[in-house]
DNA sequence: GTTTTCACG
DNA sequence: ACGTACGTGAAAACT
């Protein structure tokens, strides 16, 4: 019988040190239920051992007030962070199957210990995996210690012990009553090092020998007093340090053979922890495990023929196929169907409803068929996205695990098919339950369709201008380039972050100022702040912008662009966490604008022959939202006045009037409008406007006084955060913050700007996301050419042939304004214009 | 696969 | 004392 005995906390420990913080979206901690993973499993194939034991301290509540009251004291302090996974692992490693073992009042060391020594004298082997060196006094001809360094587990037997220290391993118990151990709070005999007590161990043999030899001439007088005058610490460290063998466990190692466990609970608490490649490594992949647990095997069925008439409810997603692109499937009861594209859009305006995981693509097919997707009736996976707008990734199968569904069958051309049902209805309740169903039916389900809209139509671009604008910033960075490598002396790649520091710092001498992970930063303010040292500074900043503009934006949306000569980017509904959208492939959301140069790109995105672009964006929506929600009465004056904010704002904290305002003024309060919102600090704050901390500090003091219902509306936000677990925005949309729950300054004061910001941008995304679905039903109602084409956030752009430009200007202000009633106005200005640049 | 930098609201 | 503004995506370098 081979045992493999684990020490459960020192091994957690080490997981836990040795991994960088992770966590679930949803912001639960993972690193060390994850290393204790990685740990278990290579021992396991390292070893191959016929039984484990995972070994757990569990101290006697009583324990600290007895008379060793300072003994492992500074043990006790664990992590919150580490904590809180504790319980988690347990119940992992008791559905993987293992048994663990702890006795209240007794130490995983003492575990360890007795089940060695119980093993050996059954006639077996043991092997005591931990990272605690004190361990290595249980090491015998049966008992190797695998001891877990920073590189690499070190196995240790008699022979590795001598090696190492010259002793046999009860020895160490010797060495340690006289060397003591700090961490351990054993006191030791004071003065006495490792040194001198392994000398004194190897030459008389145990901690009796030397008090029996202390005559000796081999004992300098010095070490002799201190021996003398501390030997009842000497007896007491001896005691302390032997680890026991006499623990009341179990201690028949057969009793450790991995039991069956629970593979189904594990695998569902994997997909929990967002762990799913430990689902394999397990060995727990869908349907093997439940089953073999099951005793009816599930039934398989075969994709059926399509009946000509659909009646009912059917569930829809996607299968990736062997070829590597993905086919919709169908599912009614157990029945499977693979339709055509051709039938599948004739469907989605068919008289069946038709719940779907992820209805963008389908409302594409519908939209390119000429069709609506009016069938499309639910989205499981926006479903699940305003369940936990934190999630990493969206799948059927994970999902099904982490709502506890059950296949019903299997069917090999359509693997989740099996879930699907059962998932999308779990997900309905949920949603129900949380008061979101309304947001999915009224605006994430039907902004999907817009959505996919606006991919299929895309954005026109002038190619040839952009490869004119990329030739002619090519030219110029030619000439910077060379202006670089005079000035440095050598040629170097200028976009090696690495290579830039050498050059700088090194070659030519200039002051560092802050360090990253792998040497001196030479971002954009490093650079700025260096400008007077060198010209050469400024030609690497050009260089910067240059071609950044160049690779990311030239050479990016030419390759993006589609044989239509327009950009179709893909939209995603399911990304941010504030409930924004994203834009990929290419993301048109960041096009540059702040700069002259940069802004000439947008000159480049095109109406059509014969069009015109009609951009509208809210003004000051954020700051909209954040004076309706907080109730600031000046605030609200000042937009019902049809004020400027950040004039308005200067004047109230400075009490004067409004035309005293000077454009410094204005810009410092612009700052602290929008550093207010994400709960910036004093000392950024005087970062950005150029004055001291102490400056800003009274500054921030001075606006919190004058607007008193900002400063209660973010201490409310985040009390009212704390208390419920989740911040909503005004349309009932939530994010979970448990971030506010966490023992870690940082981590909780980020949690605390989450709360904050998210409750303003994300009701700023709501209300445009219902201003989409507003404008692009009232365009079709009223058989308007002009299409939707993007979002930029607070902006929307569409293209209409040159005689609805008038229509659709209405159409957008009136749709965008009357979204809500607040008690400020919201406002839009609406442009027009043969280019993005000049409409907007 | 992660980090650095930089583009946007 | 901590470390210092929210939310995104892309490219290039680096590990």
């Amino acid at each position: 019988m081979k045992l493999m005995v684990l020490d459960g906390n020192s091994l957690v420990n080490r997981a836990f040190f040795g991994i960088k913080l992770l966590t679930t979206k949803d912001g639960r901690y993972t690193n060390a239920i994850y290393g204790f993973q990685n740990i278990l499993l290579n021992l396991l194939a390292a070893h191959k051992p016929d039984a484990v034991a995972i070994a757990w301290d569990e101290r006697a509540p009583t324990f600290r007030h007895n008379a060793y009251d300072g003994y492992k004291a500074t043990r006790h302090g664990m992590p919150e962070e580490l904590a809180q996974q504790m319980p988690v692992l347990k119940e992992l490693l008791a559905d993987l199957g293992f048994v663990q073992v702890s006795k209240a009042g007794w130490e995983a060391d003492d575990i360890l210990g007795t089940l060695a020594a119980a093993c050996e004298a059954a006639g077996g082997t043991t092997l005591l995996a931990t990272g605690d060196r004190d361990s290595l006094q249980l090491v015998d001809d049966a008992t190797t210690v695998l001891l877990a360094t920073n590189k690499e587990t070190l196995p240790m037997d008699p022979a590795a012990i001598r090696e190492k220290y010259g002793i046999e391993p009860p020895q160490l118990i010797d060495v340690k009553s006289l060397m003591g151990d700090a961490s351990d709070n054993i006191p030791g005999v004071p003065g006495i090092g490792e040194k001198t007590a392994l000398a004194l161990i190897s030459k008389f043999g145990s901690l009796q020998g030397v008090y029996d030899n202390i005559e000796d001439k081999a004992v300098k007088p010095g070490q002799r007093a201190k021996l003398t005058a501390n030997r009842d610490k000497a007896d007491l460290s001896y005691m302390l340090g032997t680890i026991r063998k006499d623990a009341p466990i179990e201690s028949d190692p057969a009793a450790y053979v991995r039991q069956p466990g629970d593979p189904a609970a594990a695998a569902q608490l994997l997909a929990a922890l967002e762990m799913h490649k430990m689902v394999a490594r397990w060995g727990l992949e869908e349907g093997a495990a439940p089953a073999a647990a099951d005793a009816a095997p599930l039934e398989t069925v075969e994709p059926s023929p399509l009946p000509l008439l659909l009646e009912g409810r059917f569930y829809a997603a996607q299968s990736a196929s062997k070829e590597g692109d993905s086919a919709w499937y169908l599912v009614q009861g157990k029945d499977v169907y693979l339709p055509d594209a051709d039938r599948l859009a004739a469907i989605l305006d068919g008289d069946a409803e038709i719940w779907a995981f992820d209805a963008k693509p389908l409302y594409r097919l519908a939209l390119e068929h000429g069709g609506i997707g009016k069938a499309l009736r639910f989205d499981g996976k926006l479903a699940a996205y305003l369940l936990n707008p934190s999630a990493s990734g969206y799948e059927v199968h994970s999902l099904a695990a982490e709502y506890g569904v059950h296949a019903d069958f299997t069917c090999e051309a359509a693997p989740d098919a099996g879930v699907l049902a059962g998932l999308c209805d779990a997900l309905a309740a949920a949603l129900d339950e949380s008061g979101q169903r309304k947001l999915l039916d009224e605006m994430e389900l039907p902004l999907a369709r817009v959505l996919a809209d606006m991919e299929r139509i895309g954005f026109a671009v002038d190619a040839d201008g952009i490869r004119a604008f990329g030739d002619s910033l090519r030219g110029e960075l030619d000439g910077i380039l060379n202006n670089i490598y005079t000035e440095v002396g050598y040629e170097f790649n200028v976009n090696s972050p690495k290579q830039l520091g050498e050059a700088l710092f090194d070659k030519l001498g200039l002051p560092p100022r802050k360090k990253n992970a792998r040497g001196y930063s030479t971002d954009a303010e490093t650079l700025e702040s260096l400008r007077p040292y060198s010209p050469v500074i400024d030609e690497i900043l050009k260089y910067r912008t240059y071609s950044k503009l160049l690779s990311t934006y030239v050479d990016g949306l030419l390759n993006a662009t589609a044989t239509d000569g327009r950009v179709h980017s893909t939209f995603i509904q399911t990304e941010a966490r504030t409930g924004r959208i994203s834009s990929t492939e290419p993301n048109l959301q960041n096009i540059p604008i702040r700069t002259e140069l940069g802004s000439r790109l947008r000159g480049y995105f095109v109406a059509g022959q014969g069009e015109t672009l009609v951009d509208a964006d809210y003004s000051q929506i954020e700051l909209r939202i954040l004076a309706h929600i907080t109730g600031d009465e000046h605030m609200q004056q000042a937009f019902l006045n049809g004020a400027d904010i950040h004039r308005s704002t200067a004047a109230k904290i400075y009490h004067i009037p409004e035309s005293e305002v000077t454009p410094q003024l204005r810009s410092a309060s612009k700052a602290i409008n929008f550093g207010i919102m994400y709960g910036k600090g004093a000392f950024s704050l005087g970062k950005d406007l150029g004055i001291s901390v102490k400056e800003a500090d009274a500054f921030l003091k001075t606006y919190l006084d004058t607007f008193p219902k900002v400063d209660g509306y973010m201490k409310d936000c985040i009390a009212h955060a704390k208390d419920k677990g989740y911040v909503e925005t005004l349309f009932g949309r939530r994010r979970a913050l448990p971030e506010l729950a966490s023992s870690n300054f940082q981590v909780r004061a980020s949690g605390e700007r989450m709360a904050r910001n998210t409750p303003i941008q994300g009701t700023a995304a709501d209300i445009i996301k219902l201003a989409m679905v507003h404008v692009w039903q009232r365009l079709r109602d009223e058989k308007l050419q002009a299409r939707l084409l993007l979002q930029v956030h607070d902006e929307l752009i569409v293209e209409a042939p040159d005689a609805e430009i008038d229509e659709v200007k209405r159409i957008l202000k009136e749709e965008m304004e009357n979204v809500v009633h607040y008690s400020v106005p919201l406002t839009t200005e609406v442009g027009t214009g043969k280019t993005w640049l000049a409409a907007h």
